[in-house]
DNA sequence: GAGATTATTGTAATCGATTACATTTGAAAT
DNA sequence: ATTTCAAATGTAATCGATTACAATAATCTC
């Protein structure tokens, strides 16, 4: 391996002045610039990163801890936070849990060990108090997740509101029985999703029965058999609001697999807007994320700890949008249907 | 930060000790062994990795090169590749290079600065001789894509021989004119594709009109529009072949824009076995490539490579399968369709 | 041209671990 | 009690860069 003191023994040189030549600190005659360059090159030198990291206790390098790398979702957001890394040379280390809480503990041993300057986390299952510790002592950054009653900085939209959002279309559209397939409520995400449902349901005056708030996990399975839950009462809701896409497309499998129709029969809105979820049919109406977006701030933010600039807040909410496609349809009184 | 000097001193041993307590290295008397790790609790002792990394001169990280980790296909090669690296205490660098071939030049530095390892390439379109040279001097293993008369070790399918056998497959469904939809044509994966329905076609001495034959991007929209040039034609296509899902899929939705119906009108062959391929309505008939199995294999090829321990070959071949779903039927003449 | 000032380069410490080699300790053998 | 050997521990070099500080060279001032 050819190291910096074989560049400077063949410039004729010190590893100092070889070190000031690669970081550019301009302090070096033209001509042994000159001569330094060409011994690299001769050489085909590359620095070795691990020495400067050790030297700098820095490693420019990021780690991101995703629930599923699978879900289109999360990927995007990581396109989000590899575009803002790249422009600032760093590099991302990718932690898929696969929804295992038990991987997400390991994921902070690297942080801890500086393996990385700093963490984005899309999830967190952990005991909050271990994050607090963790996030107290290197920089880390939630995003579309966030801790109550915590300071770590987290990017996310509103949950509460755009699940009301939805929600509040399908009351106008005259909707009454409006079934809720919820994601996993041991994350907060979901608990606000099913918040935003509540609040809009309670606003409208609607009672909502128990039984017509069901639990998911986030996968099309899990869609598909709670939906067929609500197809097996005497009377199946006439929309449903899943928590997000993959369980509403789901659900829109179960209610065609009894040969009903979406939405003539029963509308369905999802959450996030996946790429999928435009190409389905019937095209999904759901809220859709800047997933992009999120993954920006989450990383300008992390960057902004990890150079132990003030923040304005540790709070980003950033705006969703309902859009509406071809799964919802006004609801008129039993035989009226339009 | 707590250091390993820091450990040693309040253990009042010398760091040489707590190196041997950490490795475990066996020649530590019980008692001491205690003192040490009761230090190490005390202050919360980890060790720092970029330490080590130097004076061992290795980063237990491996780089994986993607060229979209938003498509679904990649990312569960990826997850194979987790997996293994994973139980072998390895850690994933992840460079997405989003179909851009100069990202991908950028992440081969990452590897010479002996930031990774060994790299996974998911993707391959620089010139050769750059893969070739940091090949023989850094571990590399190819996964999907290979290089014509390397030896850089290749996990993947025989794409020649799948696309004939799908090809083969509507033929024997009494196809003749038949589509192909192709991707990038200066990716190898993409010539093999095309080749093998050549291959097929030629056999049952079908002529190959070459307006059939057209070239996508793998994009969902590249699916949908190609599909759309077929359709102008006065005689269009009876079944189209896309050398992977989304465009597939892409050419469905094109043939539905048209009041056509799949498989009724037209027969469609996807390429990959993507997650959606079996969600989607109908059902998509396709080529399952076992990702997870290819990632795993990729990750072990390498393991080796970086312990230089020897191959038994360089090209591993794994078995794929035709999924046959919805999306083709028997083609009767015209009038006779059943 | 002497002295002051600035630009350039070199020397050696440093980052925090691992490990070859040296030393000490303790037990067994005689 | 002395010698021998193995076990346990310590000392210091090492990995390859960066950088504080020191030293030298070049330039300017009068």
């Amino acid at each position: 391996m050819v190291t910096i003191s074989d560049v400077a023994k063949l410039a004729n040189v010190s590893t100092a002045t070889v070190s000031r030549v690669l970081s550019n600190s301009g302090n070096v005659k033209k001509e042994t610039t000159e001569k330094v360059l060409e011994a690299i090159q001769k050489l085909n030198y590359q620095p070795n990163i691990l020495a400067r990291q050790l030297r700098k206790l820095e490693t420019k390098t990021i780690l991101v801890v995703v629930p599923d790398i699978t879900n289109t979702f999360f990927s995007k957001i990581l396109r989000g936070i590899e575009h803002v890394a790249i422009e600032n040379d760093y590099e991302v280390l990718l932690g898929d849990t696969g929804n295992n809480v038990e991987r997400e503990r390991v994921y902070l041993d690297i942080l801890r060990q500086k393996k990385a300057d700093g963490m984005i986390l899309l999830t967190a299952r952990l005991e909050s108090h271990l994050l607090e510790e963790i996030a107290s002592e290197f920089p880390v950054v939630l995003a579309c997740e966030y801790l109550e009653g915590s300071t770590i900085p987290t990017v996310s939209i509103d949950n509460v509101s755009s699940a009301r959002k939805a929600t509040e279309y399908l009351i106008n559209l005259g909707h009454r029985r409006i079934g809720f397939i919820s994601g996993p409520l041991n994350v907060i995400l979901s608990r606000d999703r099913l918040k935003g449902f509540r609040q809009a349901m309670a606003q409208h005056n609607i009672p909502i029965e128990s039984f017509l708030v069901q639990e998911g996990d986030f996968s099309f399975e899990s869609g598909y058999n709670m939906m067929m839950k609500f197809l097996a009462l005497d009377q199946p809701p006439t929309a449903v609001f899943a928590a997000n896409d993959e369980m509403a497309i789901g659900a829109i499998k179960a209610i065609k697999s009894k040969g009903l129709r979406v939405p003539d029969d029963i509308s369905v809105v999802g959450f996030d807007d996946i790429q999928f979820a435009s190409i389905y049919e019937p095209a999904l109406t759901t809220i859709s994320q800047p997933m992009f977006e999120i993954g920006k701030k989450a990383m300008e933010l992390l960057i902004k700890l990890i150079n132990k600039d003030q923040l304005e807040k540790n709070q980003y909410i950033l705006r969703d949008r309902l859009i509406i496609r071809d799964t919802c349809k006004k609801y008129v009184e039993i035989g009226f249907k339009m």
